[in-house]
DNA sequence: CACTTGACCTGTCCGC
DNA sequence: TGCGGACAGGTCAAGT
């Protein structure tokens, strides 16, 4: 489910909520989604306060006073819950947004010693945590080889250019959803900024002009941006910390709009695939890019 | 080497 | 209503 802007609001939330408070306890039912918890948790998890919360691509570091970190991947269907102690009151919000919890999709609890809880739900089993010390963070393989962030303020439209133009046949979809060219983008945003540049995303890049990378550069920027503002995008799954759903798809130009009207040009939304993914284009507006002669 | 295709899982929706 | 198949926001390993 999450890409940059679901996870970026998923820890702008965690990091109100979660510094400071101890881990009393660990609970799994599935080992993928925790693999090391048995060996390393009770030495290095419970105990330790949580310091702060990070996000470098799609995934989330907890931050340990044990100098050791949870790394969170939510993958296609992960989310993080918080449900808070008495200091919420009897039915306090997330409740109501959620339900109870643990539910069926719950894959790990972390009790916290005021009686507040962390949960790890996810439908799929795709995703994952792991307690690594945190100085060895950045040596897990998904971070040596992850491109830079897109919202960082060093990400100009030079660099981004010359990342893209790495992959020299593939289509621009599949360059954009792949993290070693740059981190965060996923099927979403990928088709959003598509939109915006007017780009057909099955054009290989090499033959695009750069006048419209850069139109594809400001607009992917922008589509972050703006989902990061509606707080994600709620598809089926996607919830912040605190149980709410985003409100980026009501936002959204084409994404899940197929056979609606092109905001841009009022012609019918499609949806073709690319790159193996679901894709929606505006056939008008991204003209399918002419085949080899 | 560069690129594409399954596999990992569960749940839901759609057509017969 | 039941049942099979396609599909779902992401990455890997294995294939061509």
């Amino acid at each position: 489910m999450p890409e940059l802007p679901e996870v970026e609001t998923i820890r702008l939330g965690l990091v109100k909520l979660l510094p400071g408070r101890v881990v009393a306890d660990v609970w799994h039912d599935w080992h993928k989604s925790f693999p090391n918890a048995p060996a390393d948790a009770a030495r290095f998890l419970v105990g330790a306060k949580v310091k702060t919360v990070r996000r470098r691509a799609k995934v989330l570091i907890i931050e340990l006073s044990s100098n050791y970190s949870l790394v969170i991947h939510l993958k296609m269907t992960g989310q993080l819950v918080f449900m808070g102690d008495k200091r919420f009151g009897a039915g306090h919000p997330t409740k109501s947004l959620v339900g109870e919890l643990p539910d069926k999709s719950t894959r790990v609890i972390l009790d916290f010693k005021d009686g507040s809880k962390l949960f790890f739900n996810d439908q799929r089993k795709f995703g994952w945590m792991r307690l690594i010390p945190s100085i060895e963070v950045p040596e897990i393989d998904f971070f040596k080889t992850v491109g830079p962030e897109p919202l960082d303020d060093d990400f100009t439209v030079d660099k981004f250019v010359e990342r893209l133009r790495r992959r020299k046949n593939s289509s621009v979809k599949a360059v954009l959803l792949d993290q070693t060219v740059l981190a965060g983008v996923g099927n979403i945003y990928a088709d959003e900024s598509l939109w915006t540049a007017k780009i057909h995303p099955a054009t290989v890049v090499d033959k695009i002009p750069s006048t419209k990378l850069v139109l594809l550069h400001d607009g992917l920027i922008k589509v972050l941006k703006l989902g990061i503002e509606k707080g994600g995008s709620t598809d089926r799954n996607f919830r912040s910390a605190e149980g709410k759903k985003g409100n980026y798809l009501t936002f959204a130009q084409v994404f899940r709009r197929e056979n609606q009207p092109c905001p841009r040009c009022g012609t019918i939304i499609d949806k073709i695939r690319v790159a193996g993914r679901g894709t929606h284009i505006c056939p008008f507006c991204q003209r399918e890019p002419k085949a080899k002669p």
